[in-house]
DNA sequence: GACGTTGAAA
DNA sequence: GAACATTCAACGTC
């Protein structure tokens, strides 16, 4: 009797705090009802790959990226097995042990190093089985010319045979070293301009000594991954205050350009005449200048060669910086092979591409150094902690018949304008009443009736600027604890801070655009921020959720699918 | 300058 | 005034 108590509870306490289910085709399952399950989370980020993420399980891989990202961030493999079979519910499979150990051995075996021949550098392989397979290599032959212990190649192949070899299951450790830039000395500022103190954070400065390290070869370049809100433009402006150099800085878009110009003006005391912008609207080129990949890779037509490439050569710049760097356009690949002597750093949320060049950001850029971990920055207030809840409301009878017949663009629009939003809208409003709320959309007739319903103030993009700042006003003194935004209030404008945000539509294919609005509304506070999604169910709506919701899932956001019924 | 069109990238 | 399931640069027009 005592025995199968015993039993019992061995079994109830072999679910707590084990919530890894490793399986032997490689898949890692995480049970996200368990206890443990947030510990075990983070212990894996490290060496693994979000795969997919719906409510209960989400799904986790290791590959070789992932285990090389974590190796040359410094994790080592005992504490890998460890983080594997500590969290694990069942025994993990040897042929996955047997796998890892593989791919972990396999960082470090080949390194590359100047020589005394001006111009040459060489490789190094510190294994002979492998020395012998690389020898067989075509590819590698074409690069490179052999020698007793490994393979000599000039300068400017340095970037191609990193590519090269990462393509053949080998990352190359560079440890050649790298040319000094321009120097430009500056200061961050203590407090900004609008008066408030300022000062790096511990792990924004952990991330860029990470990266830095000290000068030893090896080291001053490669990825700092951060979840979003946690600053990454500090991190690239601390990287910049840290070298002391003339520095490209490459973005997305014009608005995330002038967004890296307004922060250096107001954290640095670099003047703005120094800060040159470099996008298809202004061509300067200053001792710090930001550029959108854009234009970089623009080019007249396909035959022709990329005209803005020169950029990289019209300094001897010291440090470049990625910002976004997993969206870096394919081209640029060529561009960053070249320039493998400059000091570069990646930031990013994520190093997961569509495309599945994770390999060429690796070796070119450089690997994954600093990865803040998410819980650390919440329990510290540096961001706020979010949950995210998808609701999911039924078409009205009367619409499916129109629903069906529509073309793509208007079911989009149908199932977006939904008519239960409303009131779902207003429900969850009423079981909030302390929250600063916003509620955001993309058509401006669903919008205007919503406002109607709420008896709150709409923000359009035809609503004058004086008009807005009125509003925002009454939203931050708390007169109005609701307002109703449209899309173009996405840009260029500082929403004030909300502690609750509903999203009746949107545009859910673009990722950067839900993490910028995200970013905005989830800013540190004293409270738990709350982000509602409001879906139609069985629509194209849908299909766009599951995105959204593996990118949040990513940035460590919990997220909860709730169905809406609308008889309650 | 402001605005619209076009082509390109993935 | 509404629409836009992306964004940007160049180049044309007024």
């Amino acid at each position: 009797m005592a025995c199968c108590i015993l039993q019992a509870l061995s079994g109830i306490l072999a679910h707590m705090n084990t919530p890894l289910i490793v399986q032997s085709d490689g898949s890692i399952l995480l049970d996200v009802h368990d206890p443990g399950a947030d510990e075990a989370r983070s212990a894996i980020a490290g060496f693994t790959e979000l795969i997919k993420s719906p409510e209960h399980m989400h799904t986790y891989r290791i590959t070789p990226l992932s285990v090389w990202n974590g190796a040359s961030a410094g994790l080592q493999l005992a504490e890998i097995e460890q983080s594997l079979s500590g969290y694990s519910r069942f025994p993990v499979p040897g042929n996955i042990l047997f796998q890892l150990r593989d791919l972990y051995s396999r960082y470090g075996v080949i390194t590359m190093h100047a020589t005394d021949e001006e111009g040459i550098l060489e490789l190094q392989v510190h294994n002979p089985d492998v020395l012998a397979e690389l020898q067989e290599n075509r590819e590698l032959n074409k690069l490179t010319e052999q020698t007793a212990s490994g393979f000599r190649l000039h300068l400017y192949q340095r970037g191609t045979v990193k590519q090269t070899l990462i393509h053949i299951g080998y990352p190359v450790q560079d440890l050649a070293p790298l040319a000094e830039g321009e120097d430009y000395p500056f200061a961050l500022r203590k407090t900004t301009t609008s008066g408030r103190p300022f000062a790096p954070r511990e792990y924004q400065v952990a991330a860029v000594e990470s990266f830095v390290g000290d000068g030893r070869p090896g080291t001053g370049f490669g990825t700092v991954v951060l979840a979003c809100g946690a600053g990454k433009t500090i991190v690239g402006m601390q990287a910049m205050y840290r070298l002391q150099t003339s520095t490209l800085i490459l973005t997305t878009n014009i608005a995330a350009v002038h967004q890296w110009i307004r922060e250096l003006v107001d954290k640095t005391d670099i003047p703005r005449e120094d800060i040159g912008e470099y996008t298809g609207e202004r061509k300067e080129i200053k001792p710090i200048t930001v550029a959108t990949y854009q234009i970089l890779v623009w080019r007249p037509d396909v035959e022709s060669d990329f005209p803005h490439f020169s950029l990289f050569s019209s300094r001897r710049w010291g440090l470049i910086i990625y910002d976004e760097v997993h969206l870096l356009p394919a081209p640029m690949f060529r561009v960053t092979a070249e320039i493998q002597a400059v000091r570069r750093i990646g930031l990013t949320a994520t190093l997961v591409r569509e495309d599945g060049r994770e390999g060429d950001v690796f070796s070119l850029v450089g690997p994954k150094r600093y990865d803040v971990p998410w819980k650390e920055l919440e329990e510290r207030g540096w961001i706020a902690a979010a949950e995210c809840h998808e609701i999911r409301l039924p078409l009205p009878a009367e619409l499916k018949i129109p629903y069906a017949t529509a073309d793509k663009r208007a079911k989009f629009r149908i199932a977006s304008e939904n008519p239960l939003k409303i009131e779902a809208t207003r429900q969850l409003i009423a079981k909030h009443p302390q929250d600063a709320i916003l509620v955001i959309g993309q058509y401006v007739a669903q919008l205007k009736k919503l406002a109607a319903e709420l008896n709150a103030p709409l923000i359009t993009g035809s609503t004058p600027n004086q008009q807005r700042e009125e509003i925002y006003q009454q939203f931050r003194d708390g007169e109005q604890r609701i307002i109703v935004v449209s899309k173009v209030a996405n840009f260029a404008i500082d929403l004030p801070d909300a502690s609750m945000a509903i999203q009746v539509s949107g545009t859910f294919g673009s990722r950067q655009e839900e993490a910028q609005r995200l970013g905005r509304i989830l800013r540190p506070k004293d409270r738990n921020v709350l982000f509602f999604s409001l879906v139609s169910r069985f629509t194209t709506e849908e299909q766009f959720s599951a995105n959204r919701q593996k990118f949040l899932t990513e940035q460590g956001y919990k997220y909860h699918i709730e169905l809406y019924d609308p008889e309650v």
